[in-house]
DNA sequence: TCTTCATGTAACATTGTTGATTACATGAAA
DNA sequence: TTTCATGTAATCAACAATGTTACATGAAGA
């Protein structure tokens, strides 16, 4: 299996475009509230665009939102979306001119098979909203714990003023 | 999540093993029979030597055996001892500044905790002695199928003669 | 004791994959 | 027509896993 790279990086990033809804985000704004660079950015929302999850405008005020409504969106869809298949192992080689090794191919398959489809299970029951649901609390209490906000419009706002430059929530 | 490669490598080899419990095999004998390089071997094998899966000798006349009866060595034994950790994403950083990233990560992370419990438990519901019953009988009608054999002692035998010299069984 | 065989490891090379970066074409608004 | 932003290819760098070489250690046999 693979590492959930994409999936989090992803996963952060459409947070926060589900906390704006109302106004597009950038590649740019969104590599850094991601800690990463802007066509990584572009590349794995390639896949998410083509799944109707996100959609992007090119030109000038152009930018990424939410396709549909975060309920509408698990976090199964998201990982199909980015081609991320968590099984690494691949199918047995049918070809394999070793017994032995087409029988532990086989074994560890049908194995890797039914963990596969009980973390696509427990994916597809965790929708976007839950998690801006049980992130929002936090995000609201860490705010009015701040002096002063202008929160809601600039480009990234919701993190302690001395966060490094490069990671900015 | 990571792939199968060390474990499934590790349980071709034990499955010869367990087929000849008489003798031991060099680190060159099951090298050639998994296709890779006899240190690879003994890396890899180190672990389940700690593990008392395997026991090892060294010198003249040396070599591997099992450590145990196969029924008493499951696929989960094995991987914990090849240190192959089927989770790749981290523990969420408890230090992540920024509270979506924590958030998301403490969601996969349970997510990827229940997956991997599924695929422990499978695993260790599997044992050795399953894996060779499952092979045994394709494994000897295969060699009914040959003209003539010799088939039990020499170091490499149960392979159809063409095979490629670096991949014998 | 000396040779031979085999493990135990360290060190290095090779390979494959992932992410970062640069560069440039395309499209849309001002 | 200038500016901003996406779309994408190509290239680089970082990293992990594996393959390979080299050599020390230990055990059997001559």
């Amino acid at each position: 299996m693979k590492r959930f790279g994409r999936l989090s990086v992803a996963l952060h990033v459409l947070l926060h475009m589900a906390e704006q809804p109302d106004h597009a985000l950038t590649s740019e704004q969104m590599a850094r509230c991601a800690g990463t660079h802007p066509v990584v950015i572009r590349r794995s929302f390639a896949g998410l665009r083509e799944a109707g999850i996100v959609s992007s405008v090119k030109g000038h005020g152009g930018g990424w939102r939410l396709g549909r409504a975060p309920k509408e969106i698990t976090l199964a869809d998201i990982q199909a979306a980015l081609h991320e298949s968590v099984v690494t192992l691949g199918q047995p080689d049918p070809a394999a001119s070793c017994l032995v090794e087409r029988a532990v191919d086989e074994a560890l398959a049908g194995t890797m098979q039914e963990a596969e489809r009980v973390l696509h299970a427990r994916l597809a029951r965790i929708t976007l909203a839950d998690l801006a649901a049980k992130v929002g609390p936090q995000m609201t209490a860490y705010l009015a714990s701040l002096p002063s906000s202008s929160a809601s419009s600039s480009s990234s706002s919701t993190l302690p003023p001395k966060g490094k430059p490069p990671h900015a929530l």
